[in-house]
RNA sequence: GCCCCCAUCGUCUAGAGGCCUAGGACAACACCCUUUCACGGUGUAGACAGCGAUUCGAAUUCGCUUGGGGGUACCA
């Protein structure tokens, strides 16, 4: 075992918000630097210009600091190997390629793009796996030249010999390729820029990367950037490759199957902690068994040969449960602190922050994600509509419930919780024992004048934070329904 | 088509030859608790894809089949 420090990166593309999927991966890279002691890069992989932009980019930002995946070393907060965003390193792209050239392992490639369409159609028509025809591996310097004259720019292909090729994966185990079946793949464009997987390796190689975890959907491109590091004559990281999160139809997970972005989740009210801590689930397992972990105790019991190598599906009601249960252990102040937002369309300013975090308090037990708090606390802020709750509340029992009740209120000292408490105890229990009214009977009409639902937080909780004329104001709408 | 990866309850998973009449979590269902919804508690139902091989013994090893996923670009 070298002791060489751990480095390992996450590198999106800014071609879309930040994955749920790319979430995962950055994840599993953050826990096993933590756990290794090592160091964790952000590096934003943008060669592909038409298709990335920095709206992108400062949402791939926003939501890795958002779920406390913060890197050690990024574009944003430099570090000894940026510059690290590749847009800005592509005078350093055609340095290494022209290494490969001068070394043998590469060449120029005059073929237009018709031309090598021509190929793959060719190949197809012949049902034959496409290799590049190496049209343009000997070409004389004088053919060179003059298509150059012409004005053709070439792109650099890199010259696949055949060789049986093996790698142990950190995940999969030993993984073995056949790169006889690999053509000759371009690495740099002839517009100047380098593709995916020579960008991707020069970087890996510059910033001393010592291990590559990323999705399955990279296992093929494996061989080809290890035939890189070799000519390049650099030191092969590490790979390991995790299974892929699927839809719950086994496709790939995208928009129509709900939210993807780690955005959209924290849109619609889901806490980044539970977002993390299910995501973690989707591959590992804590070796206690206990599922519900921050990521601190999460990286602890991190061990990356002990991920799943299968594709897991992604089910929103685990998900939903642990979000649940991350909102009723969170502290109060800073649930408030999130819930806020979501209740923006309500005058808010009706209470002070203390009577805010209590309506939270009492109304956060049942929900699962906090835009559920929208409906919940409505009564707090508005007058409630009562058609939902007419027939009940014209019930002999809720009239004659609700008589009492106007009267007693006068009584409660609406200050002091333990006091309505008691109240309503000896108010059910006097219906009960007079008019053998159920104890939820009587509380239903209650509940229904006061908040037009038939369910909701504690009642005794509710009277106490509503405004007494409030109150009163619901009770005599309500008799002369 | 070709190459590669994967395969335990509906889902996430535990399981690294005998501890497995396969364990846990979510979801489902039932009951209990209860001022409602919920939370919590207790319990029920539910899986080793199929076939062969190795072995005294296989969910665990090997092979084939099937199924699913990925790749096959001058996209990343």
């Amino acid at each position: 075992m070298s002791d060489e420090k751990v480095r390992v990166r996450i590198a999106p593309s800014p071609s879309g918000n930040l994955h749920i999927g790319t979430a995962r991966t950055a994840l599993f890279n953050f826990l096993f630097a933590k756990k290794m002691g090592g160091e964790y890069v952000l590096r934003i992989e943008d060669t592909d210009l038409d298709r990335s932009s920095e709206e992108y980019k400062q949402n791939i930002f926003d939501s890795l600091k958002a779920l406390g995946l913060n890197w050690d070393e990024g574009p944003d907060v430099g570090g000894n190997y940026g510059p690290y965003k590749q847009s800005e390193r592509f005078d350093i792209y055609p340095k290494y390629a022209q290494m490969l050239i001068d070394k043998g392992y590469a060449y120029e490639c005059f073929c237009s793009n018709e031309d090598l369409d021509k190929e793959h159609e060719i190949a197809k028509e012949n049902k034959v796996p496409y290799k590049y025809s190496r049209k343009c591996l000997n070409l004389t310097e004088a053919e060179k030249a003059e298509l150059k004259a012409k004005g053709i720019k070439p792109s650099i292909r890199f010259k696949v010999d055949y060789k049986e090729l093996i790698f142990n994966d950190l995940v999969k185990g030993e993984l073995k390729f056949d790169t006889s079946l690999i053509g000759d793949f371009a690495i740099m464009k002839s517009n100047g820029t380098p593709t995916y997987n020579f960008a991707v390796v020069v970087d890996d190689m510059l910033m001393n990367i010592t291990h590559v975890i990323r999705g399955e959907d990279h296992i093929s491109n494996t061989p080809k950037q290890i035939l890189i590091y070799e000519a390049l004559g650099a030191k092969v990281p590490k790979f390991g490759h995790l299974g892929m999160i699927l839809a719950p139809d086994r496709s790939k997970l995208s928009k129509r199957h709900g939210a993807t972005a780690v955005s959209d989740f924290i849109k619609e009210g889901y806490l980044t902690d539970a977002l993390l801590n299910f995501v973690a689930l989707l591959g590992w397992a804590p070796s206690d068994g206990v599922e519900i972990k921050d990521v601190d105790a999460i990286a602890a019991d991190f061990r990356i040969n002990e991920l799943s190598s299968s594709n897991s599906i992604f089910e929103y009601e685990k998900l939903n449960w642990m979000n649940g249960q991350y909102i009723k252990k969170m502290d109060i102040s800073a649930l408030t602190d999130l819930a806020l937002p979501f209740l923006n369309m309500y005058d808010t300013n009706k209470y002070t922050r203390k009577q805010l975090e209590h309506i939270i308090e009492i109304t956060r037990e049942p929900i699962t994600l906090l835009k559920d708090l929208v409906f919940d606390t409505q009564y707090f802020f508005e007058t409630p509509n009562y058609d939902e709750v007419k027939e009940l509340l014209n019930s002999e029992l809720s009239k004659d419930v609700l008589e009492k009740f106007r009267q007693d209120i006068e009584n409660y000292n609406l200050d002091d919780y333990e006091d309505i408490h008691n109240k309503l105890a000896d108010f059910r229990t006097y219906f009960k024992e007079q008019k053998g009214y159920k104890p939820k009977e009587t509380m239903w009409a209650v509940r229904a004048a006061l908040t037009g639902r038939t369910k909701g937080a504690d009642m005794a909780a509710i009277i106490q934070l509503l405004p007494k004329e409030e109150i009163i104001n619901r009770l005599n709408i309500v008799k002369a329904l």
